[in-house]
DNA sequence: GCGATAAGGGAAAACCTTTTCCCAACTCAG
DNA sequence: CTGAGTTGGGAAAAGGTTTTCCCTTATCGC
């Protein structure tokens, strides 16, 4: 008989429940709750008494039981389809943050682009009674392959096309183009180049956008923005297209603004195989911050981040809120860019 | 009044229960549900006659009324603490994949590595009655920073160092080590060196005595691994060393194992900066299989895979198991790598 | 036509907690 | 000492489902 080391036996006794306190204070279970909940009228020694005797036992009220009755889960479900994407991951980690700081779990929900398996995994949250739905995608243009549209529960949508007339929250690529262009701007840039992603991306187009207004404000010519791939090798061939031999070295820019990091990465390494300095002779800027490429450019990348944890967080509160009852304006809300320099970009002349 | 497009009011009117089901059909709410899950004896008729009511009805069980009463949620908690990078994702994309198709849920639980957050996970978990947890990391030689021992449920380690007695899966890093040299020295390669990351690793430890083993195992004479950091510029400052002025050129190694594919990437970055040529001159395999960075290398990375997702499967079942009472042999469970075989390995000296 | 058996279906308990309503006992003023 | 008001605590229903046990009715053999 080994008296030390008790070896903690892996049976699964069940869990202590609000009857057992009640008996071991003798008490009744209305009491007990009452006491544990500060509800109700009693002596404040009684009160103690229960307390005193549920923390002893390790009482641990059963949510299933509470949930059925209050009709309230306080579990949503986090619909994704980025399965490998860097998008998802901050994103669903300020989610999770926001969410569980309020009590509420967060059921995970893997859809990859299967609309059979989208339809399982709703049913699925739908059996369970989750409080209401986050949809979250890797394209802001694109629907996740499920019909989120007459759920009887609050839907919110973060970085995906939301269903007209919910509420959906995406980045606002624009307002980060702009950043970014003007940040240029600030540091005495003039010919400033614009490469990016694919046609069919309405991120593409948004950036553009925005990227000729803010040189037309500023009376620039206004370069025609270079649509490829989101790729290391379309940054270099754009590299290729802008300081080719066909121009002459005066009509090269001295700043590209990229589609992406990935982009921003080729274009660096092509630029220094032609012995172009970043930032001396051309400023980069990327898009993302995706932190681990944009840190191993030389000389490391400046960004923009499109606060993806925040806007995670934002989701998980818009949904807490619709579940509260409390109605929101539908429509899409963009949550703001912002850019983090590093030294791809130069510093201010004066500075 | 627009006949047309009803708009589906946002009004939350309760789920259909089964009682109204019953009522609907005119038979109690045992036979109902008798009817429902094919228990109980009554005519097909019946049976027929009352699912035709659920369908109609659109009647869905409430998952937390059954739970309560099977003791058992159908629902798993998924710990994390792996928040940016890119191990956890595949992982619980395996783990939930698994778990979905067995009808079962998972709680995304991202605790960063804050002791409290974890806590308050787990205890969020134990109230809401998961049947199990599965515990998953960045590194194979760390604790999560919390307690999962004494905890009543069953517990799987992914991906992380399991509490001793506890059942834990890991990736085989010595067998995936083994399959990269083995596959270089198939392809002719004598002189093979091994760059890799910090020595505070584990797997730095382990990969590189099985570089050792095979080398040996073949006669061949081992080069001293060369311990760095897990970066791109780590892989350049090895380059450096490996084929730097101090050797003769017949010195040069014709072929080298990374850590991780950051540093391959910095290594074929290097290597070309030299004029070395790849797979020409000198082959390269990464490890991790980090596709955006493989296929991104000039030339494509060949690459060891730890098989991430299939490790999530494999956990996700062996919690299944353990909490369908099955008894599992603890200790920690290795799975196979495999390797991914792009170009900058080298074809082959007869193909 | 009678007893036995099977078939079809229902009542009620159980799961665990919360909340409403109620009851008994006590206090206090008059 | 009586009536009103207050205090401390309990009984029971509710939430939705499953399951056990029981009851009623029909069927069958003789």
């Amino acid at each position: 008989m080994s008296a030390d080391a008790e070896p903690a036996p892996v049976s699964a006794k069940p869990p202590v429940t609000l009857r057992e306190v009640a008996a071991a204070a003798g008490v009744s279970v209305a009491t007990a709750s009452k006491a544990l909940n500060g509800q109700g009228r009693m002596t404040a020694e009684t009160r103690e008494r229960i307390r005193a005797v549920a923390q002893r036992l390790g009482f641990r009220p059963n949510h299933l039981a509470q949930s059925l009755l209050r009709k309230r889960s306080f579990t949503v479900g986090l619909l994704t389809n980025d399965t490998y994407g860097r998008f998802s991951l901050p994103l669903m980690a300020g989610v999770s943050d926001a969410l569980v700081d309020n009590g509420v779990s967060v059921f995970l929900c893997n859809v990859e682009d299967d609309t059979r398996l989208g339809q399982l995994h709703v049913e699925a949250m739908l059996d369970k009674r989750v409080d209401g739905i986050i949809a979250t995608g890797k394209r802001i243009d694109r629907h996740l392959p499920i019909d989120l549209s007459n759920l009887r529960i609050p839907v919110v949508y973060a970085f995906t096309q939301p269903d007209p007339g919910a509420v959906g929250l995406v980045s606002d690529d624009a307002g980060g183009a702009r950043l970014a262009v003007e940040h240029f701007l600030r540091l005495g840039r003039r010919r400033i180049a614009h490469v990016t992603g694919p046609a069919g991306f309405a991120v593409v187009h948004a950036r553009a956008e925005a990227y000729r207004e803010v040189l037309a404000a500023h009376g620039l010519p206004v370069g025609e923005p270079l649509l490829g791939a989101w790729s290391e090798a379309w940054g270099h061939d754009a590299v290729a297209r802008l300081f080719g031999s066909g121009r002459g070295r005066e009509g090269w820019p001295d700043a590209v603004f990229c589609g992406n990091d990935q982009i921003a990465r080729g274009v660096i390494d092509a630029l220094r195989e032609r012995g172009i300095r970043v930032p001396d002779d051309v400023g980069v800027i990327g898009f993302d911050n995706w932190e681990i490429v944009a840190e191993a450019t030389r000389p490391p990348l400046t960004s923009v981040d499109m606060n993806l944890a925040s806007l995670g967080r934002e989701a998980g509160l818009a949904l807490l809120s619709l579940v509260g009852g409390q109605p929101a304006a539908p429509g899409i809300r963009k949550l703001p860019c912002r850019l983090v320099v590093r030294q791809s970009c130069g510093r201010p002349p004066g500075g």
